[in-house]
DNA sequence: CCCAAGTGGTTGACGTGTCATCTACAAAAT
DNA sequence: ATTTTGTAGATGACACGTCAACCACTTGGG
């Protein structure tokens, strides 16, 4: 039985928080899909990549760029932007200045599902995140999330 | 210029928070997949299908307390059990005491497959997570994530 | 100018997750 | 005992994500 701390090894309570966590994300992100999907034929990738158009004042963004906001492979980009062009919440448009390139364009459907999901969205984060931390809690979530994106960061390839 | 605070929104700090965990957990788990898929030929979800296995002395369970635990779809369960089974990882059974019922079972290739993950994957993990947060940093982690399990389960339907 | 390397984006194959529907059996109600 | 209702699990259709390969264009040496 080893009792020392093996620094390649998870101690009971960080295994426990690991556990608790994930679960809470799968759950979380699984209740925030349904409740766009129901209630505005969203799912949460349709909704980040409309934030992205609706971001920009030009309502028109250049692929690449969404991509890396989103930190979305470009094949991931590619097939949802296709899904979402079929269902007409975007078009698309060539680029002038670089003949390989595309913008991406929100259409007047697309504005109107952004804006008529977003209270609900917004709403439904508040209650089931927000409304039970306090100050102290968002503020190390933030600092936490950070750290990690940081690390996530410098082991890039 | 609205400045109070309305109760429906989220304010500038909840607002930030909320994209750099979003972000966050969205590049932790990819990467987490990629390192699991790299080093030992499975994916997250395999991996925690075989860790419900091992947890129980006889590595054999049912599949509606394996979807219980893991919180899971009892199709996605199914769907996924059949992916594994074509590989080999698990093999399923019938119940004797409810014929509808059905075991599944770990088979020696299972555990070869989780025991030479495990390590890895638990080792990637510190170094993301763990090893850039203070006790106190886990705690909160910990806390805050039990009190959004408890939102989700007092408004499941 | 030309060619090699890089970049923006698409495509196809395949694993994954959800929903709705279905079957078979079990348990409770009448 | 029969009928209803519920539960365990499978299935098919479809949306989603990743990987590898690809095409078209740009860029930066020689």
């Amino acid at each position: 039985m080893i009792l020392v701390t093996d620094p390649r090894w998870l101690d009971e309570t960080q295994q426990c928080t690991w556990r608790k966590y994930m679960s809470m994300h799968a759950q979380l992100n699984a209740r925030l899909n349904r409740q766009l999907q129901a209630d505005s034929n969203l799912s949460l990738s349709d909704f980040e990549v409309l934030v992205q158009l609706t971001d920009n004042p030009s309502n028109k963004v250049r692929m690449f760029e969404v991509a890396q906001a989103l930190r979305w492979e470009k094949s991931r980009l590619s097939h949802h932007l296709a899904r979402m062009q079929k269902r007409g919440l975007v078009s698309r448009e060539g680029c002038p200045s670089d003949a390989r390139g595309a913008f991406i364009v929100l259409t007047p459907e697309g504005r109107k599902a952004i804006e008529e999901a977003a209270p609900q969205h917004v709403e439904t984060v508040r209650r089931l995140v927000f409304e039970g931390l306090t100050e102290e809690q968002v503020g190390v979530l933030a600092t936490t999330s950070e750290e990690i994106l940081k690390r996530l960061a410098a082991e890039e390839d």
